[in-house]
DNA sequence: CGTAGACTTGACGGCACTCAAACAAGGTGG
DNA sequence: CCACCTTGTTTGAGTGCCGTCAAGTCTACG
């Protein structure tokens, strides 16, 4: 179990410090674990749950659909990710949550939450700040959606992909990583059709930017990748402070 | 000063009950007014603000300037809203917050707001439910960027304002608003051109939706509007209930 | 009455969408 | 072990929403 919160407590350390205290009442408050498939939902628009998870292993998805079918992707979740930390005090999901890959989720138990919140105020604004830092993925996500093109937005969410990533200890020095997610899924995380996606990709290739092959990605040229897509990394704070 | 946090408590005993000693908490927390004309700064991208602020009169934004000079606004804030809570815990602002109109904002200086998180729990979890209700709202930009056309998206933004406001008392009967923002805003905030906006506006007019006129913005047809843009408040959680 | 800011209009172009089909690859069952 | 199917990727043709550029109009205000 101890493992399972690996990630998050890495996530954690790179923003602030982690009292053994705190890391053993985060592992008091852990429930049950639980996995789910590839292509399964770990949690549904309207539904009202009673605890949180946190992603130990795999990729999820928060998304919206919308009445002529098609589907919009709100965020990415990687390990160390709370996927639905929200519904804490929001109660009803106004999104569903998706596993794009095979998942082990860890579980908390609301009420476990709210003990911490009465009783552990730093551990709690530690975990108040994992919201922040979502919060502050979504307004890059809406510059990027505004005001970039298709190739530098797919540029800075592969980036960002990259750097979060390697803050959870899961980047690769070769800058290559296993991503499952297709051409489908990524349109519909930056807003573009299939179509659209798939013509980008191959102007990336074209361009030696990135090698993109199945699940294996891999970035060739960091620099010019970073630099087409402006990419700067102050929004994922990845400065420890006291907080 | 009382009436300065009103808005602010209007829109928490929205979503869960006040305490008389939580409004005294909230007020004894208060730091110093200031006031903000249009057009100016209240914080800018790097700042490393000591307080942040919530909003008594006026209108903001918080945008993001990017290379080529474009702008993407990522948030509207009206009376009620904290434009920069989560300055208290990222610390370094990763955008800038701008005076739409006119504004007066209330200070909250950290060190308070961190003493509230130390002595009152429950006040602690309706503050970190303000800046979720931030990210549910990013969360409804992306879909609208991503899969909604101008017309659908601008109706979205209207539906949405017009409810926030109504939330903290300032939603007028005939659905009339006051809305201090111009078309070149109002292309930044949506992704589009300002030119692309006013072609929107006018088929909207056209249509009998909406009349605007200078800073005077009237709902004509509710139904259809939150039609056309697919509004569902549920993002919004309006429910009160313990949190 | 002149000027600045906001709004409006027209012409034109391009990025990205839709529709449709072909191609590739992995998994499955007979 | 190989048809067959499913899922994902790729390509082409045609279209359209929205952007850019440029100019003109309106309004408020000093």
């Amino acid at each position: 179990m101890i493992e399972d919160i690996d990630a998050l407590v890495r996530k954690l350390e790179r923003r602030d410090t982690v009292s053994p205290e705190e890391r053993a009442a985060l592992l008091a408050a852990a429930g049950p674990m639980i996995t789910f498939a590839a292509g399964t939902d770990l949690v549904r628009e309207g539904d009202r749950p009673d605890r949180s998870m946190l992603v130990a292993q795999g990729f999820t998805t928060r998304y919206r659909l919308l009445g002529d079918g098609t589907r919009q992707i709100t965020a990415i979740h990687l390990p160390g990710d709370f996927v639905d930390l929200h519904s804490f005090l929001i109660r009803t999901m106004d999104h569903s949550v998706g596993a794009l890959s095979a998942c082990r989720v860890v579980t908390f138990p609301h009420t476990n939450l709210r003990m911490i919140t009465e009783r552990y105020p730093h551990l709690s604004r530690m975990l108040w700040l994992m919201t922040l830092l979502d919060s502050a993925i979504h307004r890059e996500w809406i510059v990027a959606m505004g005001r970039r093109s298709a190739l530098e937005q797919l540029a800075h969410l592969l980036c960002e992909i990259f750097t979060r990533l390697s803050v959870v200890g899961l980047g690769d020095r070769d800058r290559e990583l296993i991503l499952p997610i297709n051409q489908t899924e990524l349109g519909d995380t930056l807003g573009l059709s299939t179509v659209h996606v798939n013509r980008t990709l191959q102007q990336m290739r074209a361009e030696h930017l990135i090698t993109w092959q199945g699940q294996t990605v891999r970035i060739l040229d960091w620099q010019r990748l970073a630099g087409i897509a402006e990419f700067d990394e102050t929004y994922l704070h990845l400065d420890a402070e006291a907080r």
